[in-house]
DNA sequence: CCTTGTGTTCTCCG
DNA sequence: CCGGAGAACACAAG
């Protein structure tokens, strides 16, 4: 599931590969992907170029140069974003190498996007949940609105952590599920941040002490720069802007591994509903 | 039946 | 009766 690291990655590779590219073509292949419609997006989108990719929290914000033109792209669940070129090397009249670099488009490719170098951005989603939207700056902002701070924020301290969890009723899995309280965190991280600052994801959060809102402060933001650092998480469909997998599967203490023994005291992970989403702890490490 | 991100809708409470 | 919070539902395919 792309949460914020993952979706972190995908800006970084693709900011790399898109930036300064001419459309050429945009082809759609499923109707219900392109947003305000699929006639609105091909226009607004056709011989525009990319100047600059933003996110804010799982949303991608791509900037163009077409005057009051953004493209907001949500992966949800099973979105993929991948460039790819094929590459032509000539050299004394003859082609050296053609290098497919993907199997694209896939079944599941719903859109592509072709630049006027030859380069091509497929947008996979399985599920249908993902969405590319043609945007104006108005929409651009009502969207922006809706998040709250981001735990990798430097400008969020530690006090303002606290009051956005200490008077919320529900659950802390639920607070941390909450994009408009704190954005880009997912079911993966969420269970990772509890475990790690020993906290069950049941409690409710104004029962959280100070003290556990500040070690799930400190490991929440050691997670998520980590998780970045690692290229995000490839639990299932997850891939970067190069169709290449996370590493930080590798560093998942409780997320699938519900039934299993605990990393650290190794009494079996229990596994629940919670928040409406399935939820992996330790009974024993967790108070 | 399960998986999950989010927009919408419903319900509850003061 | 309004507003807000929180929970439940809808969506989708494998």
């Amino acid at each position: 599931m792309p949460e914020l690291p993952e979706v972190e990655t995908v800006r970084r590779s693709l900011s790399a590969t898109i930036l300064g590219k001419r459309i050429a073509a945009v082809t759609p292949h499923h109707p219900k992907v392109l947003r305000p419609s699929v006639r609105d997006a091909e226009t607004a989108l056709r011989g525009a170029t990319f100047t600059e990719i933003d996110r804010v929290g799982k949303l991608l914000i791509i900037a163009t140069d077409k005057p009051d033109l953004s493209i907001l792209i949500h992966l949800k669940m099973t979105g993929q974003l991948i460039y790819s070129h094929d590459r032509e090397i000539i050299a004394g009249g003859h082609s050296l190498t053609h290098d497919v670099v993907h199997d694209h488009p896939s079944k599941h490719t719903r859109l592509t996007i072709e630049f006027e170098d030859g380069g091509r951005l497929f947008f996979n989603d399985m599920r249908l949940f993902g969405y590319v939207e043609a945007a104006t700056e108005r929409r651009v902002d009502a969207a922006r609105k809706k998040f709250g701070p981001e735990l990798i924020d430097s400008r969020l301290t530690k006090d303002a952590w606290y009051q956005l969890l200490h008077r919320r009723k529900t659950s802390i899995k639920a607070v941390l599920l909450n994009q408009t309280i704190v954005a880009g965190i997912g079911n993966i991280y969420a269970d990772e941040m509890c475990f790690a600052a020993g906290v069950l994801p049941h409690r409710p959060a104004h029962a959280l002490s100070r003290a556990e809102c500040d070690r799930l402060f400190t490991h929440g933001k050691r997670i998520l720069a980590l998780a970045i650092e690692e290229r995000g998480t490839t639990f299932n469909h997850y891939v970067d802007g190069q169709g290449n997998k996370g590493n930080f599967l590798r560093f998942l203490r409780v997320y699938g591994r519900g039934g299993k023994p605990c990393i650290t005291c190794s009494s079996i992970l229990a596994k629940k509903k919670v928040a409406g989403r399935g939820t992996v702890y330790c009974a024993t490490c967790q108070k």
